[in-house]
DNA sequence: ACAAACTATGTGTTCGTACACATTTTTACT
DNA sequence: AGTAAAAATGTGTACGAACACATAGTTTGT
């Protein structure tokens, strides 16, 4: 493929150009290309023929700027100051704002508690009251996500989502992951590192809806196989923290057929806190990259993390929503992210 | 945050706004803006403080507008249809081709044979005659690239790479991954999976430059621990292949103590192949997602793959020129990609 | 046949930036 | 003081798409 041949093929046409080409005026190609009618036969025919010959795609620059709206974006998401899971995500929401600022995209972000469903009802209130063009949340709550959604369709506030699915919302945008595959990942790495014969834990530490999901993929990859290891759930909470502990080390002391845990939350490092005066040589899969979990990782106690890439589900949550309005690129309808695998050796490129 | 507070601090000003509110005419705030000289110190002043208070970033949609000029990215790199390895390199370049084609960005692939080291020189000459503003390429030959570097700089073409980092081509941007890291990576895994009693084999299948890196970091790996296991380097050709059958064979066989084998590139299926008459529990590490490696994964005789994201590379190597071409977003200089684990539970998320 | 009513088509302006050019103001020197 | 040169400042246009509006061309009705 030689220069002319290139500059032939993708010389950028404008709508001038197929104007002169077709012998109509610029209104008249305008009037063919948005279908506003009042175009003579002859002339229609000249248009599609030069437009069928040169694949005319508009100018994506040009047209927003003669756009030139403000669009406005609210973020509702768990209040990172309550569970440090959501800090990442305040960071890729913050990027991407500051990225796509200059072209007149505005983010605003509410927190709400997941403590107290209340106050998600109150801060979507809130994000609405300034009238913006969408709202990207991350719902913990489902009836309540819904009860938002109602307001939101009254109010012709679109809606996308973040990290967490509502099965209702089948047709809005979604970016996260498939908890349920994180289970299965999960349970292959456990599989391939302890044998049959031992007993495998699955823990649950202050329970939440998402963590059935994690517990079903990992029984479910065992199902159908040969040799399927014994599994047991326990289901822990910290608000007491000593028994908790109490609880922690009971399971690894006494329950000693158990090599390995899976930690279906971001808590394993509350787990390891807790047996810390033990010397037993567990087999530990838990999630996502917080600091403390990143130092068992680094001292070896954790063998793996599974990345649930909170950063990127709001950067892209954010940046889809502001290239479509944009440039008018589509916006997936449903985004799964992919399970990242995190050991010592390659936790620093997932980083910042 | 309400509503107006939202309005005061994100109002879209315009090099027309912040004249009149200095009281000067937009030409004056150009000047001011560009440095074009020619502004009375009083005049400069009164801009200048209006641009603290405000904080104006120009809108990158109408500075391109005005820019108005087709960018053209030639890209150099191995044939595809030589080492599949390339395949989904070639599919990142089509997508931002695509995406950024109507903005003006052209792009034109080139590729070489890594068998010829000629080829990669004469391709990149072909290259250069369309003239374009930019050359990425992804250089295996150290010593063509940075002749084909100086052809550029004569010609005044810049330069980025991608996959292959040239050591003394520091100051260009770079996409790409941290090898010897990778080998780090494969030898946390394997050590999670084999005892230290055992044997560890290195295989270098038809060997490349780059594969010393991972070999290094693997070894690297266990430098300074406790237990180190024995670890046996092994360098076969498939160019002869009843030979690489048979020594393959040897290895598995008769050296009995090996019980896991890294392979250093993406050509751990042409082993597994070859060695599939025996029965023999191995512990296997490879590189990169090949349709035959996959099929080796989910059937587990692979345990782990390495993917080196040639796909995610070459889009973004791509990508980054074009919103720097555009947007004037700045190119990374060296941007390493995490060093995603491959696990037939999450295989599934890193294709296409 | 001629105006009214309509259709078809062309022209002009806008968006925000960048830059060329025109105009005004200041400075320097006879 | 008067004028030329220099400096400062303002004005206008282009980029490409979108749309409002003006004009040209055609049909209809009396």
């Amino acid at each position: 493929m030689d220069a002319l041949e290139w500059y032939c093929m993708d010389k950028k046409y404008t709508i001038k150009d197929i104007a002169e080409l077709a012998g109509v005026s610029k209104g008249t190609v305008d009037r063919v290309l948005h279908r506003r009618g009042k175009v003579s036969p002859k002339a229609l025919a000249r248009v599609e023929k030069i437009l069928k010959e040169i694949d005319y795609q508009p100018n994506p620059i040009a047209r927003n700027l003669k756009n030139n709206k403000v669009y406005r974006i609210c973020v509702l998401m768990p209040d990172p100051k309550e569970d440090a899971y959501w800090s990442p995500a305040v960071q890729g929401i913050k990027e991407a704002a500051r990225e796509f600022k200059p072209f007149g995209v505005l983010v605003n972000t509410y927190y709400y508690y997941t403590s107290e469903k209340i106050s998600f009802i109150e801060k979507s209130k809130e994000a609405l009251n300034s009238s913006p063009d969408v709202l990207l949340m991350a719902p913990v709550f489902q009836k309540e996500a819904l009860e938002i959604f109602k307001h939101c369709q009254e109010a012709g506030v679109s809606v996308a989502l973040f990290n967490n699915l509502i099965e209702e919302f089948s047709t809005q945008s979604f970016v996260g992951q498939d908890l349920t595959q994180t289970g299965r990942v999960a349970a292959g790495l456990i599989h391939k590192l302890v044998d049959n014969s031992s007993t495998i834990a699955i823990l649950h530490i202050d329970e939440e809806k998402h963590m059935s999901l994690k517990e079903n993929g990992f029984k479910a990859f065992f199902e159908g196989r040969s040799f399927t290891p014994e599994i047991k759930t326990f289901s822990l909470q910290t608000s007491n923290y000593e028994a908790f502990k109490k609880q922690s080390i009971d399971l690894v002391k006494n329950t000693n057929t158990i090599s390995s845990v899976f930690v279906t939350n971001s808590k394993a490092y509350v787990f390891l806190k807790a047996i810390s005066g033990i010397n037993k040589n567990l087999t530990i899969v838990g999630y996502d990259l917080l600091p403390e979990n990143i130092k068992y990782l680094e001292k070896g106690h954790i063998d793996f993390l599974i990345h649930q890439k909170p950063k990127r589900q709001a950067y892209l949550g954010v940046g889809y929503l502001a290239e479509n309005f944009l440039f008018g690129k589509p916006i997936p309808e449903e985004n799964l992210l992919p399970i990242d695998i995190i050991t010592p050796e390659n936790v620093m490129y997932y980083l910042d």
